[in-house]
RNA sequence: GCACCGCUAGCUCAAUGGUAGAGCAGUUGACUCUUAAUCAAUUGGUUGAAGGUUCGAGUCCUUCGCGGUGCACCA
């Protein structure tokens, strides 16, 4: 290890001996991309040469073979892989010499033209290059990539150099969040921005993060949601708003729970959850098209389609066609407890909790297609407006696809009186033992009682919708950098400050 | 939190309880059209950590660390 480091400091002490310094280099005129150069010159025939037009490229080299007199070099940039081609011929000897000292992960600009190799493959011919940076680190083999999934992780920097599918991914995520804005804000919302920090975490149910601020000497909560700031808004007459934001669980970590997320919360006021929910198919339906080149998308071995309309299916509906369920043993508190029992789950704290259970076990294996599932128990929503001719349901659904829950939405709550009642039977599930359920928020019933319009609201998981558009079964794949137990030696942050990594 | 699996050279991987190895990378040399370049030579190890069993441990046992998967938890 210290070999291969000292070895490396050795080019870039050599380097220097030749009056090339490649941490004194500043900026460098890219005037084209790897893939734009594929591209533009796709039809040169073998051995052509378009030595008329110079061309600059920069980024990563990634492969060296030299050849006595030439070197080849593969030379990554964001669009992907060009070969570069240098004669000693063709440069001053000096020059070559330089070129001889570059290696493996050194990032480095080249100057020249287009021409077609003997072998057939597009090359710049380089006519003057700059060392722009030097690696003083090995990187992983050059066939095999990086396997190690913590090294991964830890080191997403390394993961990116050498593993372009993991690049590709992060930027279709890119890709789908601007996609996303830009559907929403043809539809005349206001992306707005609410506070992480709050004095009460409301809006979901999870436990959150907790802080303290010096400044008030108070403690404070991370978010666990944007729903009430931005249903306050709406009350202020904003109308349409949104929010992209980090939402913060201080909650376990597995295959599709980070500790903080990304959350869209999309509020309109004058819809309903009908109208929300043909907004959240075309939404899908354009990203799947606009993202992903086609309405189908394969999750694992299944094939998923994005075509709309989707499927519905009412709630209690499902659990009927599932498993013959009837209403009253779902609705009723002690009989939903009976249930759990008969299927073998654990014992629930709360009805809301037996609920979910039951769902996710009886329901949920179904919904591998694109599905709404509408009509949630008002137990369970605690923010969503009773269904007119049926008090004990709320009109709300959520979106599953591939077993995974993509979106929850609802007609929000508008009547005061109604919401100070929830919140009063949520404080008796809190003493009842669910940790989970936050404390009321009495303000936001103060918003309320000045009047908010009829309004829908909904909440899409950013994660795991990229999960689902870039067939990945973890969400850590689709995060750049994933939280991580930190490593023992760096555990403790006074160690860590008094030992930097050395030369 | 529980269970299982993994951790060996910079990377990817081998090694019945019996001398820790290969490929790539690195180093030295050859080579003026290579592309996993090739050819010749060559360096490199606290086998995650600490104990234990044994004549002998990468391998068996215990504890610990980190990761992965499953379960539990997670509207």
């Amino acid at each position: 290890m210290a070999d291969l480091v000292a070895a490396r400091r050795a080019r870039l002490a050599a380097l220097r001996e030749r009056g090339v310094d490649p941490f004194t280099a500043t900026r460098y005129d890219v005037t084209a991309h790897a893939a734009e150069l594929a591209t533009k010159y796709a039809e040169l025939p073998e051995q052509g040469r378009a030595e008329s037009e110079t061309w600059s490229i920069a980024g990563r080299i990634m492969a060296v073979r030299g050849q006595g007199g030439v070197i080849f070099f593969d030379l990554h940039d964001r669009t992907g892989r060009f070969q570069l081609f240098v004669r000693k011929n063709d440069l001053s000897d000096e020059a070559f010499a330089v070129a001889k000292e570059l290696e493996r992960g050194d990032i480095a600009g080249a100057t020249g033209f287009v021409f077609r190799t003997k072998a057939g493959d597009l090359s710049l011919y380089v006519r003057s290059f700059e060392v722009l940076g030097k690696s003083l680190q090995p990187l992983p083999d050059k066939w095999h990539g990086l396997q190690d999934v913590e090294k991964r992780y830890r080191r997403r920097y390394v993961d990116l150099i050498v593993n372009p599918h993991v690049r590709d991914v992060m930027i279709l995520r890119s890709r789908i969040v601007a996609e996303m804005r830009r559907f929403i804000d043809a539809r005349d919302f206001f992306e707005v921005e609410t506070p992480t920090l709050l004095t009460i975490a409301g809006g979901a149910s999870a436990r959150p993060f907790r802080t303290h601020s010096n400044a008030l000497d108070i403690p404070l909560n991370l978010r666990i949601a944007t729903e009430l700031n931005l249903k306050r808004l709406i009350v202020g007459g904003m109308e349409r708003v949104y929010e992209i934001g980090r939402i913060f669980r201080n909650e376990g970590i597995d295959a599709t729970h980070n500790p903080e997320f990304t959350m869209l919360e999309l509020y309109a006021a004058f819809w309903d959850v009908e109208d929300m929910m043909r907004f959240n198919e075309d939404l899908m339906a354009h990203l799947t098209r606009t993202v992903h080149g086609g309405e189908t998308v394969m999750h694992g071995e299944d094939a998923i389609s994005f075509a709309t309309p989707f499927r519905r299916i009412g709630y209690l509906e499902a659990f009927k066609e599932f498993a013959g369920l009837e209403r009253e043993q779902l609705l009723d508190a002690d009989a939903s407890l009976l249930l759990l029992r008969e299927f073998g789950i654990p014992d629930s704290p709360t009805h809301a909790h037996a609920l979910d259970k039951l769902f996710e076990r009886i329901v949920e294996p179904h919904l591998l297609q694109p599905t709404f599932v509408y009509g949630y128990p008002v137990v369970l929503s605690p923010l969503a407006k009773r269904m007119k001719d049926d008090p004990e349901l709320t009109q709300r659904y959520e979106l599953f696809a591939g077993h995974m829950e993509l979106a929850n939405a609802f007609t929000e709550l508008n009547d005061p009186d109604d919401q100070r009642r929830r919140f009063e039977l949520q404080i008796a599930e809190r003493a009842a033992g669910d940790e989970e359920i936050p404390p009321p928020d009495w303000d936001f019933v103060t918003a309320l009682e000045y009047g908010m319009p009829p309004t829908a609201g909904i909440g899409i998981g950013v994660d795991r919708l990229v999960m689902m558009l870039t067939d990945n079964a973890s969400v850590r794949d689709v995060l750049l950098f994933p939280l991580q137990r930190p490593l023992p030696a760096d555990a403790r942050e006074d160690d860590a400050e008094d030992a930097p990594p050395g030369p």
